[in-house]
DNA sequence: GTTTGACTTCGAGCGCACTCTAAGGGCGAC
DNA sequence: GTCGCCCTTAGAGTGCGCTCGAAGTCAAAC
């Protein structure tokens, strides 16, 4: 499939999905006989995950990192899953965060409620 | 109290605090004899609520946006509610979001956990 | 009295994650 | 065949939120 297809079924711009793969964090996607880049489902699979890994505040770094280890093959399992335990870690305390600012948000708004 | 103090109390570094005023997000702070800064515990509440805003990924535009309507008075009260209101609507989508992507990740781990 | 150190203002610089531009290639429609 | 459009690469530019530096002031310590 084309750049603009991936970028659309993916979310993320073309000019995105060119930067990804430029810094390794896409390997090399295949080329079609134009030289155009072309995409298949385990692309986009793998375009969902990083993306998730984004939405969760990974930064860019530590997701070339997770990607390099994939690609050095299975004997880099283990180091992958603590990435994503300890990563795992990150996101619960970020919405145990999220959750007491929104309380406090609320109270805020209760008080503004009443006050009028 | 001086700037050290504010810093140290509020998490913020003086440089942040300077340039918070700077931007108008923090009307200007009192000044003592020899013109430094010399914050009192009202400061520190508005400090407080601003970095509550500013951790639940609230832009510092619509911070200065919401200072700005605090300093021209009681009659923007409905206008600030409405902004915290649709804010809390943000912060609780985001708190959703990151939610479903904690699950996938724990799928993904238990996943790591069943192949070892 | 001079050194030290924290303060002041204001503008420049930085890190991150894109986002866009320039310069050129390839291919289908007319 | 040439127009239009999308593709390619490499590198420059952008926006955000700080963060730092330069140049100067002031007050307490020695």
């Amino acid at each position: 499939m084309t750049i603009q297809e991936a970028a659309r079924r993916s979310g993320l711009s073309a000019h995105t999905l060119r930067y990804y793969e430029r810094i390794g964090l896409i390997h090399t996607v295949g080329r079609n006989g134009s030289g155009h880049r072309d995409y298949d489902e385990q692309d986009l699979e793998w375009l969902a995950f990083l993306t998730r890994l984004r939405s969760t505040g990974m930064p860019i770094a530590d997701m070339c990192r997770y990607a390099q280890l994939l690609r050095a093959g299975a004997h880099t399992a283990e180091e992958r899953r603590r990435m994503l335990e300890r990563h795992r870690e990150k996101v619960a305390a970020r919405i145990a965060e999220l959750t007491q600012d929104l309380s406090a948000l609320d109270y805020k708004i209760t008080i503004y409620r009443e006050t009028a």
